[in-house]
Formats: C-alpha cells, sequence, structure tokens
DNA sequence: CTGTTAGCGCTTTCAA
DNA sequence: TTGAAAGCGCTAACAG
C-alpha cells in the first residue's frame, strides 16, 4: 500500500557499508570519511529520510511528551494558560498532550494512569476543585515524572507551584471599592473547597477589617460554580434583599457578568446604584455596558513560567531537590463598572 | 535514583521462566498451564508491571497519537471543537496532540512536519484562513497518514471533511432580518481568503437577491480580522455614513459585540435602530443587554462527527478511497438585538 | 504447555 | 575508518 518510510538499513544495503556507519554519517561523528559521510547524506535527503522516533523513544526511555492536565479547555483562562505553555515548548523537542478533567476527581486520577501508562516526561496540572489529597500525584513523582502545579493549589503536595496571588486581587478590588465610597459590598464566592475561592474571599474579608466595615453574612453569596448562570442566581437573591449591596465583587468575570444582566434588567443603574467588579479580565469583558471592571491576571506568563520551570527540571536532571513557589501578581484594571459619578 | 519500570523479562527472572510465557500468561493466550498464569499474574501485580508503550510502538510501527491542528485554542469555537473530538477518543487509547496554528501558513506546514516526524496516526485540521494549497497535507496523506478537515475547508484538497453550512446561517440570519422589516442590512466581513467568510458573504447577498433587495457596497464592511476590535472600526465607519443601516449582520459574535458597543456608545437604540446578529453563539452572547441574536453552530458535534471519521479510518484500515463530506447544519437563535418594536 | 529465536530501528561499545 | 554485536522491551513464529 504505502511504501515505509527510510530506515537506515535501507541506506547501508544500497550502499553496501553497514548499518552503523551510516549512523555515523548522519551524527557527524568525527571517525568517518569525508567521502562515506557524502555519499550517506546525499542518499538520506534523496529517501526522505527522517529517524525513526519509535526506535529512539525506546532507545532512551523517553517519549519527548509533556501532559498537560486542566479542568476544562473551553475557557479563555485555562485556553490562555496553555497557549504560554505551548509557546514554551515550542522548537524544544517536546510535544504536549492535553486532557480535561472536568472538575472531576476520578477523571483527574484516570488521566493520570493514562500519562504514567503512556510515559509522559513531565506533568503540567491544575487540579480539580474537588482534588483534596495527592496520593495520585506522587505516585507518579515515584515513577520519576516531574509535576508542576499552576493556577490551583493542592494543599500538602510539594512540588512546584506557579499560583496568581488571588489574596491580593480580590483585597485590591475591594480596597478600591472602598474607596470609591462603597460600605454594603457583597461577594459572590465559588465553591469554597477550591483554594482560589477561599483566597479570594479572604482578600475580600480582610479588606473589609482594614477599613473597619463590619462584615455582613448575608452580603456574601455562596454559589456553586462559575458561570453566568450563577451570577444570575445570585444577583436574583440579592434584589430580594431590604437593603441593595452598593457594590458587587464577583468571583469572575462570568459570575460578574450574569448579574450584572439580571440587576440592569432589574432597573438598577451601574454602577451608581451597584458597583460591580469581576475577576480574570476576560477580553469581552471590556465590551459590555458598562464595561466590566476586573482583576487581570497573567495567565499566559503563567503558562509559560510552569513550562520553563518544568523543562528545566527536565534538560538538568540533577537539579537541586527544592521545589520553586512562584506567586504571579495579578493588576486590577478598572472600568466603568465601578466609576461611580461622585 | 528512580527504579526503572518492571519489565516483562524482571519477572521471568524472579519466576524461572521464559520471556515469552511471561507474555503469554499476561495476554489470556490459550497454550498455558493455569498454574504459572497466576503466578504471573500475581508477581506483575505486586511489581506493578505495566507493558512498556515504547516498546509496543515500535513493534507495532503505530504511535496511538492523534495530532489536532487549528488556528487558535483560545477561542470558545475550537476549543468546543476539541472537546467532542477528546470526548470521541477517550477509552479508546489514541491520545491527542494539539497545536496551533495561529493562522499562519508557514507555521502550519512546519507543524505538519513535526507531526510527520514523531509519525503522528491521524490528523484532524482546521486550515489557516493563509492557507491556498493542499502540497503539504498530500504529503502527509502520501505517507499514509489520514487526514480529516473540519470547519474551513481548503479546496482543490481532497479528503474527509466535516463542515458547517455557513452559507445557509447567513441566509437564515439574513432572510429573518428582512422578515423583521430590515431593508438597509449591512454585513461586517472577514477575510475573503476564508471560506467560510465568503460563504457568509454569499448567504448574505442571495438573501437579498431572493428578496429583491439591491445589493449596496457601501453596507458590506471588509475587516481584517474576527476580534471585537474589528467590529468597533467597523462601526466606526457606518456611523460616518450619510443614512446609517437599519441592521448589522456580523461574521461572528467578536465583530457584533465590538459593533453594538461603539453602536449604543453613539446613543443608537438596539434593535430598534439598528438589529444586531452575531455568528457562533458564543456563551456569553446572551448576557449583553440586549441579549444577542446569533447562528449557532453544533461545535461539539462538529468535532465528535469529524473524530469518529477518522477513527473509523484508522480502525478500519481497507476503508473504502471515497471521502466522506459532512455539512452540518446551523440554527439562528433569536434574542433581543434583533426583536424591533413594531 | 514452554522455550528459543528473530526482529521492530536505532545507538553504542568493542574489535578489527 | 569501518563492521559486528548487543540491547532497549516486546511479540510472534517455530520448535520442542
Amino acid at each position: 500500500m504505502y511504501k515505509s518510510p527510510a530506515t537506515l538499513s535501507d541506506i547501508a544495503r544500497q550502499l553496501n557499508i553497514s548499518i552503523s556507519t551510516v549512523s555515523r554519517a548522519l551524527h557527524d561523528h568525527p571517525a568517518i570519511s569525508k567521502n562515506t559521510k557524502t555519499k550517506v547524506i546525499q542518499l538520506a535527503k534523496k529517501l526522505n529520510y527522517q529517524p525513526n522516533m519509535l526506535a529512539l523513544n525506546l532507545l532512551n526511555k523517553k517519549t519527548n511528551t509533556i501532559g498537560i492536565i486542566v479542568p476544562e479547555i473551553t475557557s479563555y483562562y485555562f485556553s490562555s494558560v496553555i497557549h504560554g505553555i505551548q509557546d514554551l515548548f515550542s522548537n524544544t523537542g517536546y510535544h504536549l498532550i492535553i486532557s480535561q478533567s472536568e472538575e472531576s476527581f476520578k477523571k483527574e486520577k484516570s488521566i493520570l494512569e493514562a500519562m504514567a501508562k503512556i510515559r509522559v516526561d513531565g506533568l503540567l496540572i491544575s487540579p480539580t476543585s474537588k482534588t483534596k489529597s495527592s496520593g495520585h500525584f506522587n505516585k507518579l513523582i515515584n515513577d520519576g515524572i516531574p509535576i508542576v502545579l499552576f493556577d490551583r493549589d493542592c494543599p500538602g503536595f510539594s512540588a512546584d507551584k506557579v499560583l496568581v496571588d488571588d489574596y491580593d486581587g480580590a483585597f485590591q478590588a475591594v480596597e478600591y471599592l472602598i474607596r470609591t465610597g462603597c460600605r454594603r459590598i457583597a461577594h459572590i464566592s465559588a465553591p469554597p473547597n477550591l483554594s482560589i475561592s477561599m483566597h479570594r474571599l479572604n482578600g475580600y474579608l480582610d479588606a473589609l477589617k482594614k477599613h473597619q466595615i463590619s462584615m455582613d453574612e448575608k452580603l456574601i453569596f455562596k454559589v456553586s460554580g462559575f458561570t453566568p448562570e450563577h451570577g444570575v442566581k445570585a444577583a436574583k437573591q440579592m434584589l430580594e434583599m431590604a437593603e441593595l449591596p452598593d457594590a458587587v465583587f464577583a468571583f469572575n468575570d462570568g459570575i460578574a457578568i450574569g448579574a450584572m444582566y439580571v440587576l440592569k434588567g432589574a432597573g438598577i443603574q451601574i454602577p451608581n446604584q451597584i458597583s460591580v467588579v469581576g475577576f480574570d479580565d476576560e477580553p469581552h469583558s471590556s465590551y459590555f455596558i458598562p464595561p466590566l471592571t476586573s482583576v487581570w491576571q497573567p495567565v499566559y506568563d503563567m503558562g509559560l513560567l510552569s513550562a520553563r520551570i518544568l523543562l528545566s527540571k527536565l534538560t538538568d536532571k540533577s537539579q537541586k531537590e527544592s521545589f520553586r513557589d512562584e506567586m504571579l501578581k495579578p493588576e486590577l484594571i478598572v472600568r466603568e463598572s465601578s466609576k461611580k459619578l461622585l
């Protein structure tokens, strides 16, 4: 059917020399006559010889493959991180295998097993919101497969980590709201088993505390996910309160957008009656009316840095045993959704 | 440092039997005594034996790897297709390698070369907007690597294709606008070398023609990309026209959103003065005010179907030589951005 | 029922 | 400067 690709022995046979000579000729080995070398190289080009990676992989016990596990790929957030990772690994000879855990711990475990089976050389992981233990991670570590965690932490698991300072981002956002005169600041919070969820909540609480604003339980809306629908739900509850908040700090842009939709629909002036602030700064957020104030995160850089750390582990196997713990800084992007007219 | 994984010969040595016996025991081979079989299986479990995929790959000349090439991963559109592809290939033993061409023909070619080098078993490709020839594709085809094209066509290239009927989607959208009373319908069109761009433009033109509305060159805004910024640009030009259009049909939601932002900012009533319709139906589109009318596409299903076609090629090598040419139907989702008050 | 052998494509000693 | 041989881990044909 299809002619199978040329091998070293094909070249050797045609030239009546040994396989090892051919191999040497193709690798700039010093001990080889100029004559045979050129002959080999010519024929190799003619036959369109490509080294068989499968054979090399077996020989080197390396797959040149990096595994990536994210909760989902269809979000601006994770796809941007992946973009950063890809950019760093391009031209390194490594290729990337991407899987989605879909926030399922069971799925995370089975993906991890599959990755172990195909013997990836290293892993970049953002754990699910359900992940509490790290036994499944450690199993791979014990096999000598390095893991770098990004975005989401898994407390108790020692590894290289690249996280964003969510606490600081939330603190910045809420302190800014206070500075613009808000006092009854609501927070729409995501599931508490997610570390970043707690960090943002704590940033919110501490900013209030710093400015001596007493925390009001009723102003904290806990929702079970991160989509606009969840924001819708929270905002509807909000509308039933005796006294409305004067600002909403949402866990992320998706929630903020859903909330803003409901509030505007109810005739509430944004930002004059209620300021709205999101988190993640998704590209379309600035096209809402009013454009959404949000906490920007260095997502692409997070991918780049995680990848760089993993690559250095892979390249320099003798690396010191200590783990890197990087904390990237987010940045508040102020837009109209929070600029109250004074 | 790390103990290397157990091999067949490890088991064989410890049990004082031959490697092939071990192999047979682990593969339910009929010719094997119950006794040795259980012994082998026990020890294998104890040693946590995992077949070495690298060796198997070399033996079978298969990598169990599928390559995916998309223009970008950070869009709802392509990440959803990928999601569909992943769901179909999960539990098939294949794993996926994803690369971005970033709309660069040169990059597409180099990715293709890399994919050939690592010997992927098959490829799923959505070509760049610059791709005009198919020589680089055919090179892989000649190596026996099947390719399935999705979303974007590459005219002149014979292969399995899974496309969406963009013409029909555009036609539906524009005919709907006409039915709601619009007569001066503008179109914001993407780069013409992109096949889907032309199909949507043609759908627009034919809908006008069918309803005897003469086409007005000035109402067709050609932009160089697909982001909200491009919509902003077009809308600003629009605002300088002597007579405004009464509707805008944008190439996609991104453009529509950018345009809507500018139009609303200029005090124009949407939909009463200008109806706005997008394409792709991104999840956040329904949270704009007014919520955006858009042409929904079966993106997830497109991924599923492309993957299914590729898988069947891979499984049944003796497949007939004919190519499948699937055309999925889009669907107009009507929301407030186009419901004029009569 | 089990062992021996060859081979997938390549690199790398060791000899010549 | 070149060749022969071993081995990476596994399967399968062929003998026993």
